[in-house]
DNA sequence: ACAATTAATACGCGATCGCGTATGTTGACA
DNA sequence: TGTCAACATACGCGATCGCGTATTAATTGT
């Protein structure tokens, strides 16, 4: 259960919210930590897809998480062209 | 050993080349799939900080991969002020 | 060694980043 | 219901995105 699977950035939005605010801590006092402005934490968690790669890594390394990259577990192949 | 962890924008960059190459793919083909250019391919797989989330979760996407958060687990808890 | 494929890099473009700063909006609790 | 903390959103800025297009390495195969 402590394994969250994000296969879109707002699944890894929720899952930092989440991660968060089991920390006790603001977006402020977050941002804080790895410099970054509050509403750069508010946008990475509300899962836009433009935000940075290191403001991910940045925000994962605050709160003590880390980023495994393995095979689609379940169900899922799915047609990609259908996405675009 | 299936199971990849990155705890930044190289170590990502890495595991999807990997990924790309034992999938027979070259950085062209990859694009293709998800309607990024062969140069946008090769800055993350370069490891570059200021690429965009939603590069990322496309790439996983067509690699068949998922990306799982979960708490830090070995060492390495760090400080994390030392890195800024 | 050479040719061919693949990957890295470059230019100009419109769009958007994260920044500082500041202001709405929301939600919880007195 | 009013106040205050937390979060969302806005403006202008310099920097950088990913885009098309193209060129230059670098890698691979014979």
């Amino acid at each position: 259960m402590t394994d969250q699977i994000a296969r879109n950035e707002k699944q890894l939005g929720a899952i930092l919210r989440r991660a968060r605010r089991q920390a006790d801590l603001t977006q402020e006092a977050l941002g804080k930590q790895i410099h970054l402005r509050q509403a750069t934490v508010s946008r990475l968690e509300a899962g836009e897809p433009a935000v940075q790669l290191s403001t991910l890594m940045a925000a994962l390394y605050a709160l003590d998480l880390e980023l495994v990259v393995r095979p689609r577990s379940k169900g899922s192949a799915a047609e990609i062209e259908d996405l675009f």
